[in-house]
Parts: structure tokens; C-alpha cells; sequence
DNA sequence: GCCCAAAGCTAATGACACTAGCTTTAGGGC
DNA sequence: GCCCTAAAGCTAGTGTCATTAGCTTTGGGC
């Protein structure tokens, strides 16, 4: 039997794969293990079980999505940025429905146990923080316009991404008027 | 072996209570027959299968959820008929989440098979849209505001009960802030 | 009172996660 | 260059769950 070579690393790729594939239901420790050359149990050489896995996969999602939030608002600020971001943050969830779709919680899921994900959030979020801010919004009343923002744009592409817009009306012309009315929201109009 | 005297109704309400105790996704076959005192294989006499019995359950909180709506904003219309329909929403989802929860769809799927669902989350949607008829938003100015809406709020809930708001700041304040920015952008402001 | 359809059952299969405990391999120390 | 150990892999077994096949029982209509 030759040696597959594994690391924690290569199994959460083979895991992203998969939820690139079936969705962020469709991951299993089966599945990984077929892609993988290894037998089922060998998994738990490089993680602690599905749980686990499934947290470290959300966590490298968030990381690779706050990197293209990131670079969208690079050296902009005001409404562009805001439009920027976005943007950015759709085209993630369109590109990488189930990559996007791992990282919602499973409501119930408020386990304490899952610090690296909620720290890899806390920067995600903190890219549009500091967008605000940036505009001279800040304080409590930042707090709240980021989650507005969040709530928002969440909810859009969470819909979309899940066929729940049945209408045959453009979605990107909704996006668009989206964007206009958070952007009036923001910074007033 | 006492006859227990299931129905199909009797089976989904069943199934409503497991998922208000355990959530979404904590519904099973085997928690709804111990719960109805049967084995598992006879719900088979009166559902068509685990995600059947989902399918049924949906619709049945989509009704349920979709009378909250509209009792909340009959007989109001404009500004007040949205701020009473955004915390109808939003009031219903924290009451019980695991509901909630039950109508997000899985993002893989788009199974057709769903006509019952789709036609009950039709109905709900029909409220906002009516909602802003009233107003005189129309066409397809009405379908993006609605889906703007909709998405705003549906985003705010989900983060809302899965503790995805982690600063300590009111969600109160931030959802009024939300309604303010909605109300603003729908009837101009 | 009989009869048959529906409601219930047991048994069996197959996917999956997980645990226990074995074997093998590869690389570092001598 | 060889040995030895830790890590990487394996097989076997358990438990949970959904699902199917096919049996038994019950209760209402005649």
C-alpha cells in the first residue's frame, strides 16, 4: 500500500472540492476519502472527524472570501468602495454557491468550540467596518450600518444562489437597486 | 399492539415539534416515531419519506407563517404596513427558528418536485408584493423592491437566530435601523 | 360475523461516522 | 547502511439513520 502523502491541508482541499461539487450539504468523510486514495478511517490521522472538518473548511472559505473583499475596496473609499465591496461579495457567492453556502450556520450551531471560525468572521466582517469607518461612521452607529449591510446583501445572494427569486425579472437589475438603496442608506440621500 | 391512529397531519405536526426542539436540521424519521409511539417504517403508511415529510412540513410553516404576515398588516397600508410586516418577519423567525430555519432551501436544490412549497413561499412573497401595490410601486419596479426586502429581512433573521451578530450592541437597534434604511428606500426619503 | 384494506409490525439492506487495534512504511540517529 | 519508532495507513466492528419487502392484525362496512 503506497503512502498517499496526506496533511490536515490536502484533506480540507479535497473537502472544499466536494462542497464545490454537492453543495455544502453533499460533504462527507466518504467522499473525501474516495477523492483522496484513502480509506475512510485514515481521515482521522489528519482531522478530528466531520465536525471538525467542516469547521476548518468554513474557516479557509472565510479567509479566501475576506482576501476578495479586501482586494475589491483596495485604495477606494466612500460609496465606490461600498459598491465594490458588494459587488465582490456576490460574485464570490455566485462563483462558489457551496462555498459560500458553508459558511451559514446551522442555527442551532452557537458551539463555543468553533473559535477559529468565528475569529476568520470577525475579519471578514471587519473589511466592511473599516470601509465605514473609513467614511467617518463609527462607534455603535457603525455597528449597526455593518450589519444592515451584512443582513442585507447576505440575504440577496442567499436567495439567489438558492433559485429562491422564481421570477423571471433580471436579478442583477434588483442587485443594482440593492446596492442604491444601501448606498443611500449609508451615506444618506 | 394498540392501534396508534396516525394521520399525515398528525405526522407533520409531529415533525413541527421535533424541529422546534432540535431544529432544522435535527429532524428525523426515528425522533418523529418515537415521538408518535410507532415504529419508523409505519410512517412510511402516511409519508412518502424523510424528504417528503420535509416538504410537507415546509408548506405547512410557509401557511402558518404567511397568516402572521397578513394579519399583521391588514388593514394598513404605505410606511406603517411595511414597518408592521418587517417585524411581523422578523418576530415569527425568533418565536421559532427551527421553522424558520425549515424554509431556507438547500441551495442544491432546485428540485421541481417542490411544487407544494413553491406555491406556499409564493403566497408569502404575494403579501409584500400586495403590500406595495398598495403604494403604487408596480410592475417590475414592484418585483425589485420586493425581492430588496425580502432579502434584507430574510438576511437579518437568519443572522439574528443563528448568533451570527456576535457584539454585544441591541439587535433591536440594529433592525430598527434596517427598517428605517427599507422604509427610506422604498417610499423615497 | 366475515372480509379486506389500511395500519401496524419485524427483518434486512445500505450509507454514513466513528472507534479499536493491527501493520507497514519512511526517515532520523547511530 | 541499518535499525527503530512514530506516524500513516489498514481491516473489522458498532451504532444511527433511511428505506424496502413482506408479514400480521385490526376495525369498519356489508
Amino acid at each position: 500500500m503506497p503512502r498517499a502523502g496526506l496533511s490536515p491541508r490536502a484533506v480540507i482541499d479535497a473537502a472544499l472540492e466536494m462542497v464545490d461539487e454537492s453543495g455544502a450539504a453533499g460533504l462527507t468523510l466518504a467522499g473525501v476519502a474516495a477523492r483522496t486514495g484513502v480509506a475512510v478511517p485514515s481521515l482521522y490521522k489528519h482531522v478530528e472527524g466531520l465536525p471538525a472538518l467542516r469547521r476548518k473548511a468554513t474557516a479557509a472559505v472565510l479567509d479566501e472570501f475576506t482576501a476578495r473583499l479586501t482586494a475589491a475596496v483596495l485604495g477606494r473609499s466612500g460609496p465606490v468602495a461600498l459598491d465594490r465591496f458588494l459587488r465582490a461579495y456576490r460574485d464570490y457567492a455566485r462563483e462558489r454557491p457551496g462555498r459560500y453556502q458553508l459558511t451559514v450556520p446551522a442555527a442551532d450551531a452557537a458551539d463555543p468550540a468553533d473559535r477559529e471560525v468565528a475569529e476568520a468572521g470577525a475579519r471578514a466582517v471587519a473589511v466592511a467596518f473599516a470601509l465605514l469607518e473609513g467614511a467617518g461612521i463609527t462607534g455603535e452607529q457603525a455597528v449597526h450600518a455593518t450589519r444592515c449591510l451584512r443582513a442585507a446583501v447576505h440575504g440577496f445572494v442567499l436567495l439567489e444562489i438558492s433559485g429562491g427569486f422564481g421570477l423571471s425579472e433580471s436579478t442583477d437589475a434588483s442587485f443594482d437597486r440593492l446596492v442604491a438603496m444601501l448606498t443611500a442608506g449609508i451615506f444618506g440621500g
